[in-house]
DNA sequence: GAATCCTGCAAATTATTTTCTTGATACGTT
DNA sequence: AACGTATCAAGAAAATAATTTGCAGGATTC
């Protein structure tokens, strides 16, 4: 567990002092990351030892263990618990992006559930056929890279972003095949239609969704994937990321799982795309 | 510049102790951000002035900045250095996944040239139609994507990842018009000609791309992004989160260039997707 | 052989933690 | 309601630990 986390969560139990460091620690990481006990005691008009005792309380072993937590979850969790920067200076723009980035990694690795995704990836592998189901922009891109990092795994998986092709081959998909379908929101209702007729017919499902919501409940197997969504509607997008991330994960686990014969469909494809380029081998898969 | 980077630098011009606390440093990070100067001395094997001699040598105040420096890049950075883990354990490869993903973001950050991002933009707001080309598994999935977002804002835009239909929409295209094209290696060469066409007929370019690959040569601004592939052949993937990075800060500068109109846009999308849902407003766009 | 640089020792400094004490607040008892 | 007790917060001072500086011996290089 993080220490801004801590923090937030221990708010309400701490005395008045200990609260007046934690606002100069959250408010001025950068001075807190640098400043020794002494400066930051002086700065929240505390005494040395007030420091110490609220490191302890955050569960750190020392204060210098407490600048080193911080620190570390700093370069990835800073932004989150401040309010998003208003500046529309590209530079800020673009940190302010990367950074969300990072966090929905950070959130998502913090909150992945590996059992699930172990799961998940071991009936992916022994799928005779896979549909890859997600609508809208976001979901349809997660299914068809599903499409993309499975089938050059040697499996047989077809991507669909329409709910009327979605509900036919969810009604004709056999017990042997699997379906896996993406709703970052988790109450795309089409979807969780074609839940219903797989699992009425015996059909193994996977979703990638939020946890408890519609789509997670009609699935079989949930790869939950909870993120605070920003709320500037420019940018919808850091979520992906993660979902991107997750996908990673499930093609590189069901890649190890049926290691031989993977490796030998990449190579044909990459062979194919090397002598098709320039004979460089630097290229690596699907550009 | 990150500790790690200078770390690696100077390895040459250090001295044998201070290489040993170099080693130490890089092979066992989670030893050397906990110790104190006195506990990594004694494993490098050196007296702790040595160890003081060596921070500042790399640029930090004292020990104590050296090890915040250190815990600062470390959740990204600890493992661009190690070679890859080669537990297939669930939880390890999602690790490992997720950490080349942060990297990439961070390395993005690092090389990313404002100055271009921001002309790109202004060139995509001011365009009257945008073509937005890229092929093979990623660089289609930027193209879309880019359409994906661009459309939103109330711009014209149309992706292909086909290369002949490339070829004639170049042709096709006006002086009015943008041409922005996406290549991971940049040595796609029919997106260069392509490129070529527009440039003859006066259409402005732009490339996703390696800085000085044939791509970005051929284009006329070039947001450049330059990243280590990691060598595993299962996962190109990280590279790509990197681009989807790129695309939103794009789009979200674009978008702010572009406000009014693009604000009455969106809230008109979101609208009918709303209402096409549960009446649910938590609902972001494009799920 | 001189100069430079590395390196450790010991002392000095600085930082951090512990202990002890005071003051405040809350709670229970009369 | 008033008093006493218990509990907790918080600082002062002392103790300890960590870090840095100055210096000198030794190695290496030119």
């Amino acid at each position: 567990m993080d220490i801004f986390t801590t923090m937030q969560e221990e708010r309400g139990r701490l005395s008045q002092s200990e609260n007046r460091i934690a606002d100069i620690v959250l408010n001025d990481f950068e001075f807190a990351v640098n400043a020794s006990i002494v400066e930051l005691a002086a700065k929240a008009d505390v005494s040395p030892p007030t420091v110490t005792r609220f490191c302890r309380r955050l569960g750190c072993e020392s204060f210098s263990d407490f600048k080193v937590q911080l620190a570390r979850t700093a370069y990835v969790g800073m932004r989150y618990f401040k309010p998003e920067s208003k500046s529309i200076a590209p530079a800020d723009v673009a940190q302010d992006i990367i950074t969300k980035a990072q966090n929905a990694l950070f959130l998502l690795h913090r909150g992945l559930d590996i059992s699930a995704i172990e799961q998940a990836s071991n009936r992916l592998a022994g799928a005779e056929m896979i549909y890859a189901f997600g609508s809208g922009g976001n979901s349809s891109m997660i299914a068809s890279e599903l499409q993309n990092r499975l089938f050059r795994l040697g499996l047989r998986v077809t991507a669909s972003s329409d709910h009327s092709m979605q509900l036919m081959m969810a009604a004709a998909a056999k017990p042997t095949d699997v379906l896996i379908g993406s709703s970052l929101s988790g109450r795309n209702a089409e979807l969780v239609r074609a839940f219903m007729l797989a699992r009425e017919a015996k059909v193994p499902t996977i979703a990638l969704t939020q946890s408890q919501s519609p789509v997670a409940l009609a699935a079989e197997v949930t790869v939950s994937v909870d993120l605070p969504e920003g709320n500037n509607i420019y940018r919808p997008t850091s979520t992906r990321i993660a979902y991107l991330a997750v996908v990673d994960i499930l093609a590189s686990l069901v890649a190890y799982r049926i290691q031989p014969q993977a490796t030998v469909t990449l190579r044909r494809i990459k062979q194919q795309l090397v002598t098709h380029r320039d004979g460089d081998d630097r290229q690596l898969l699907g550009d």
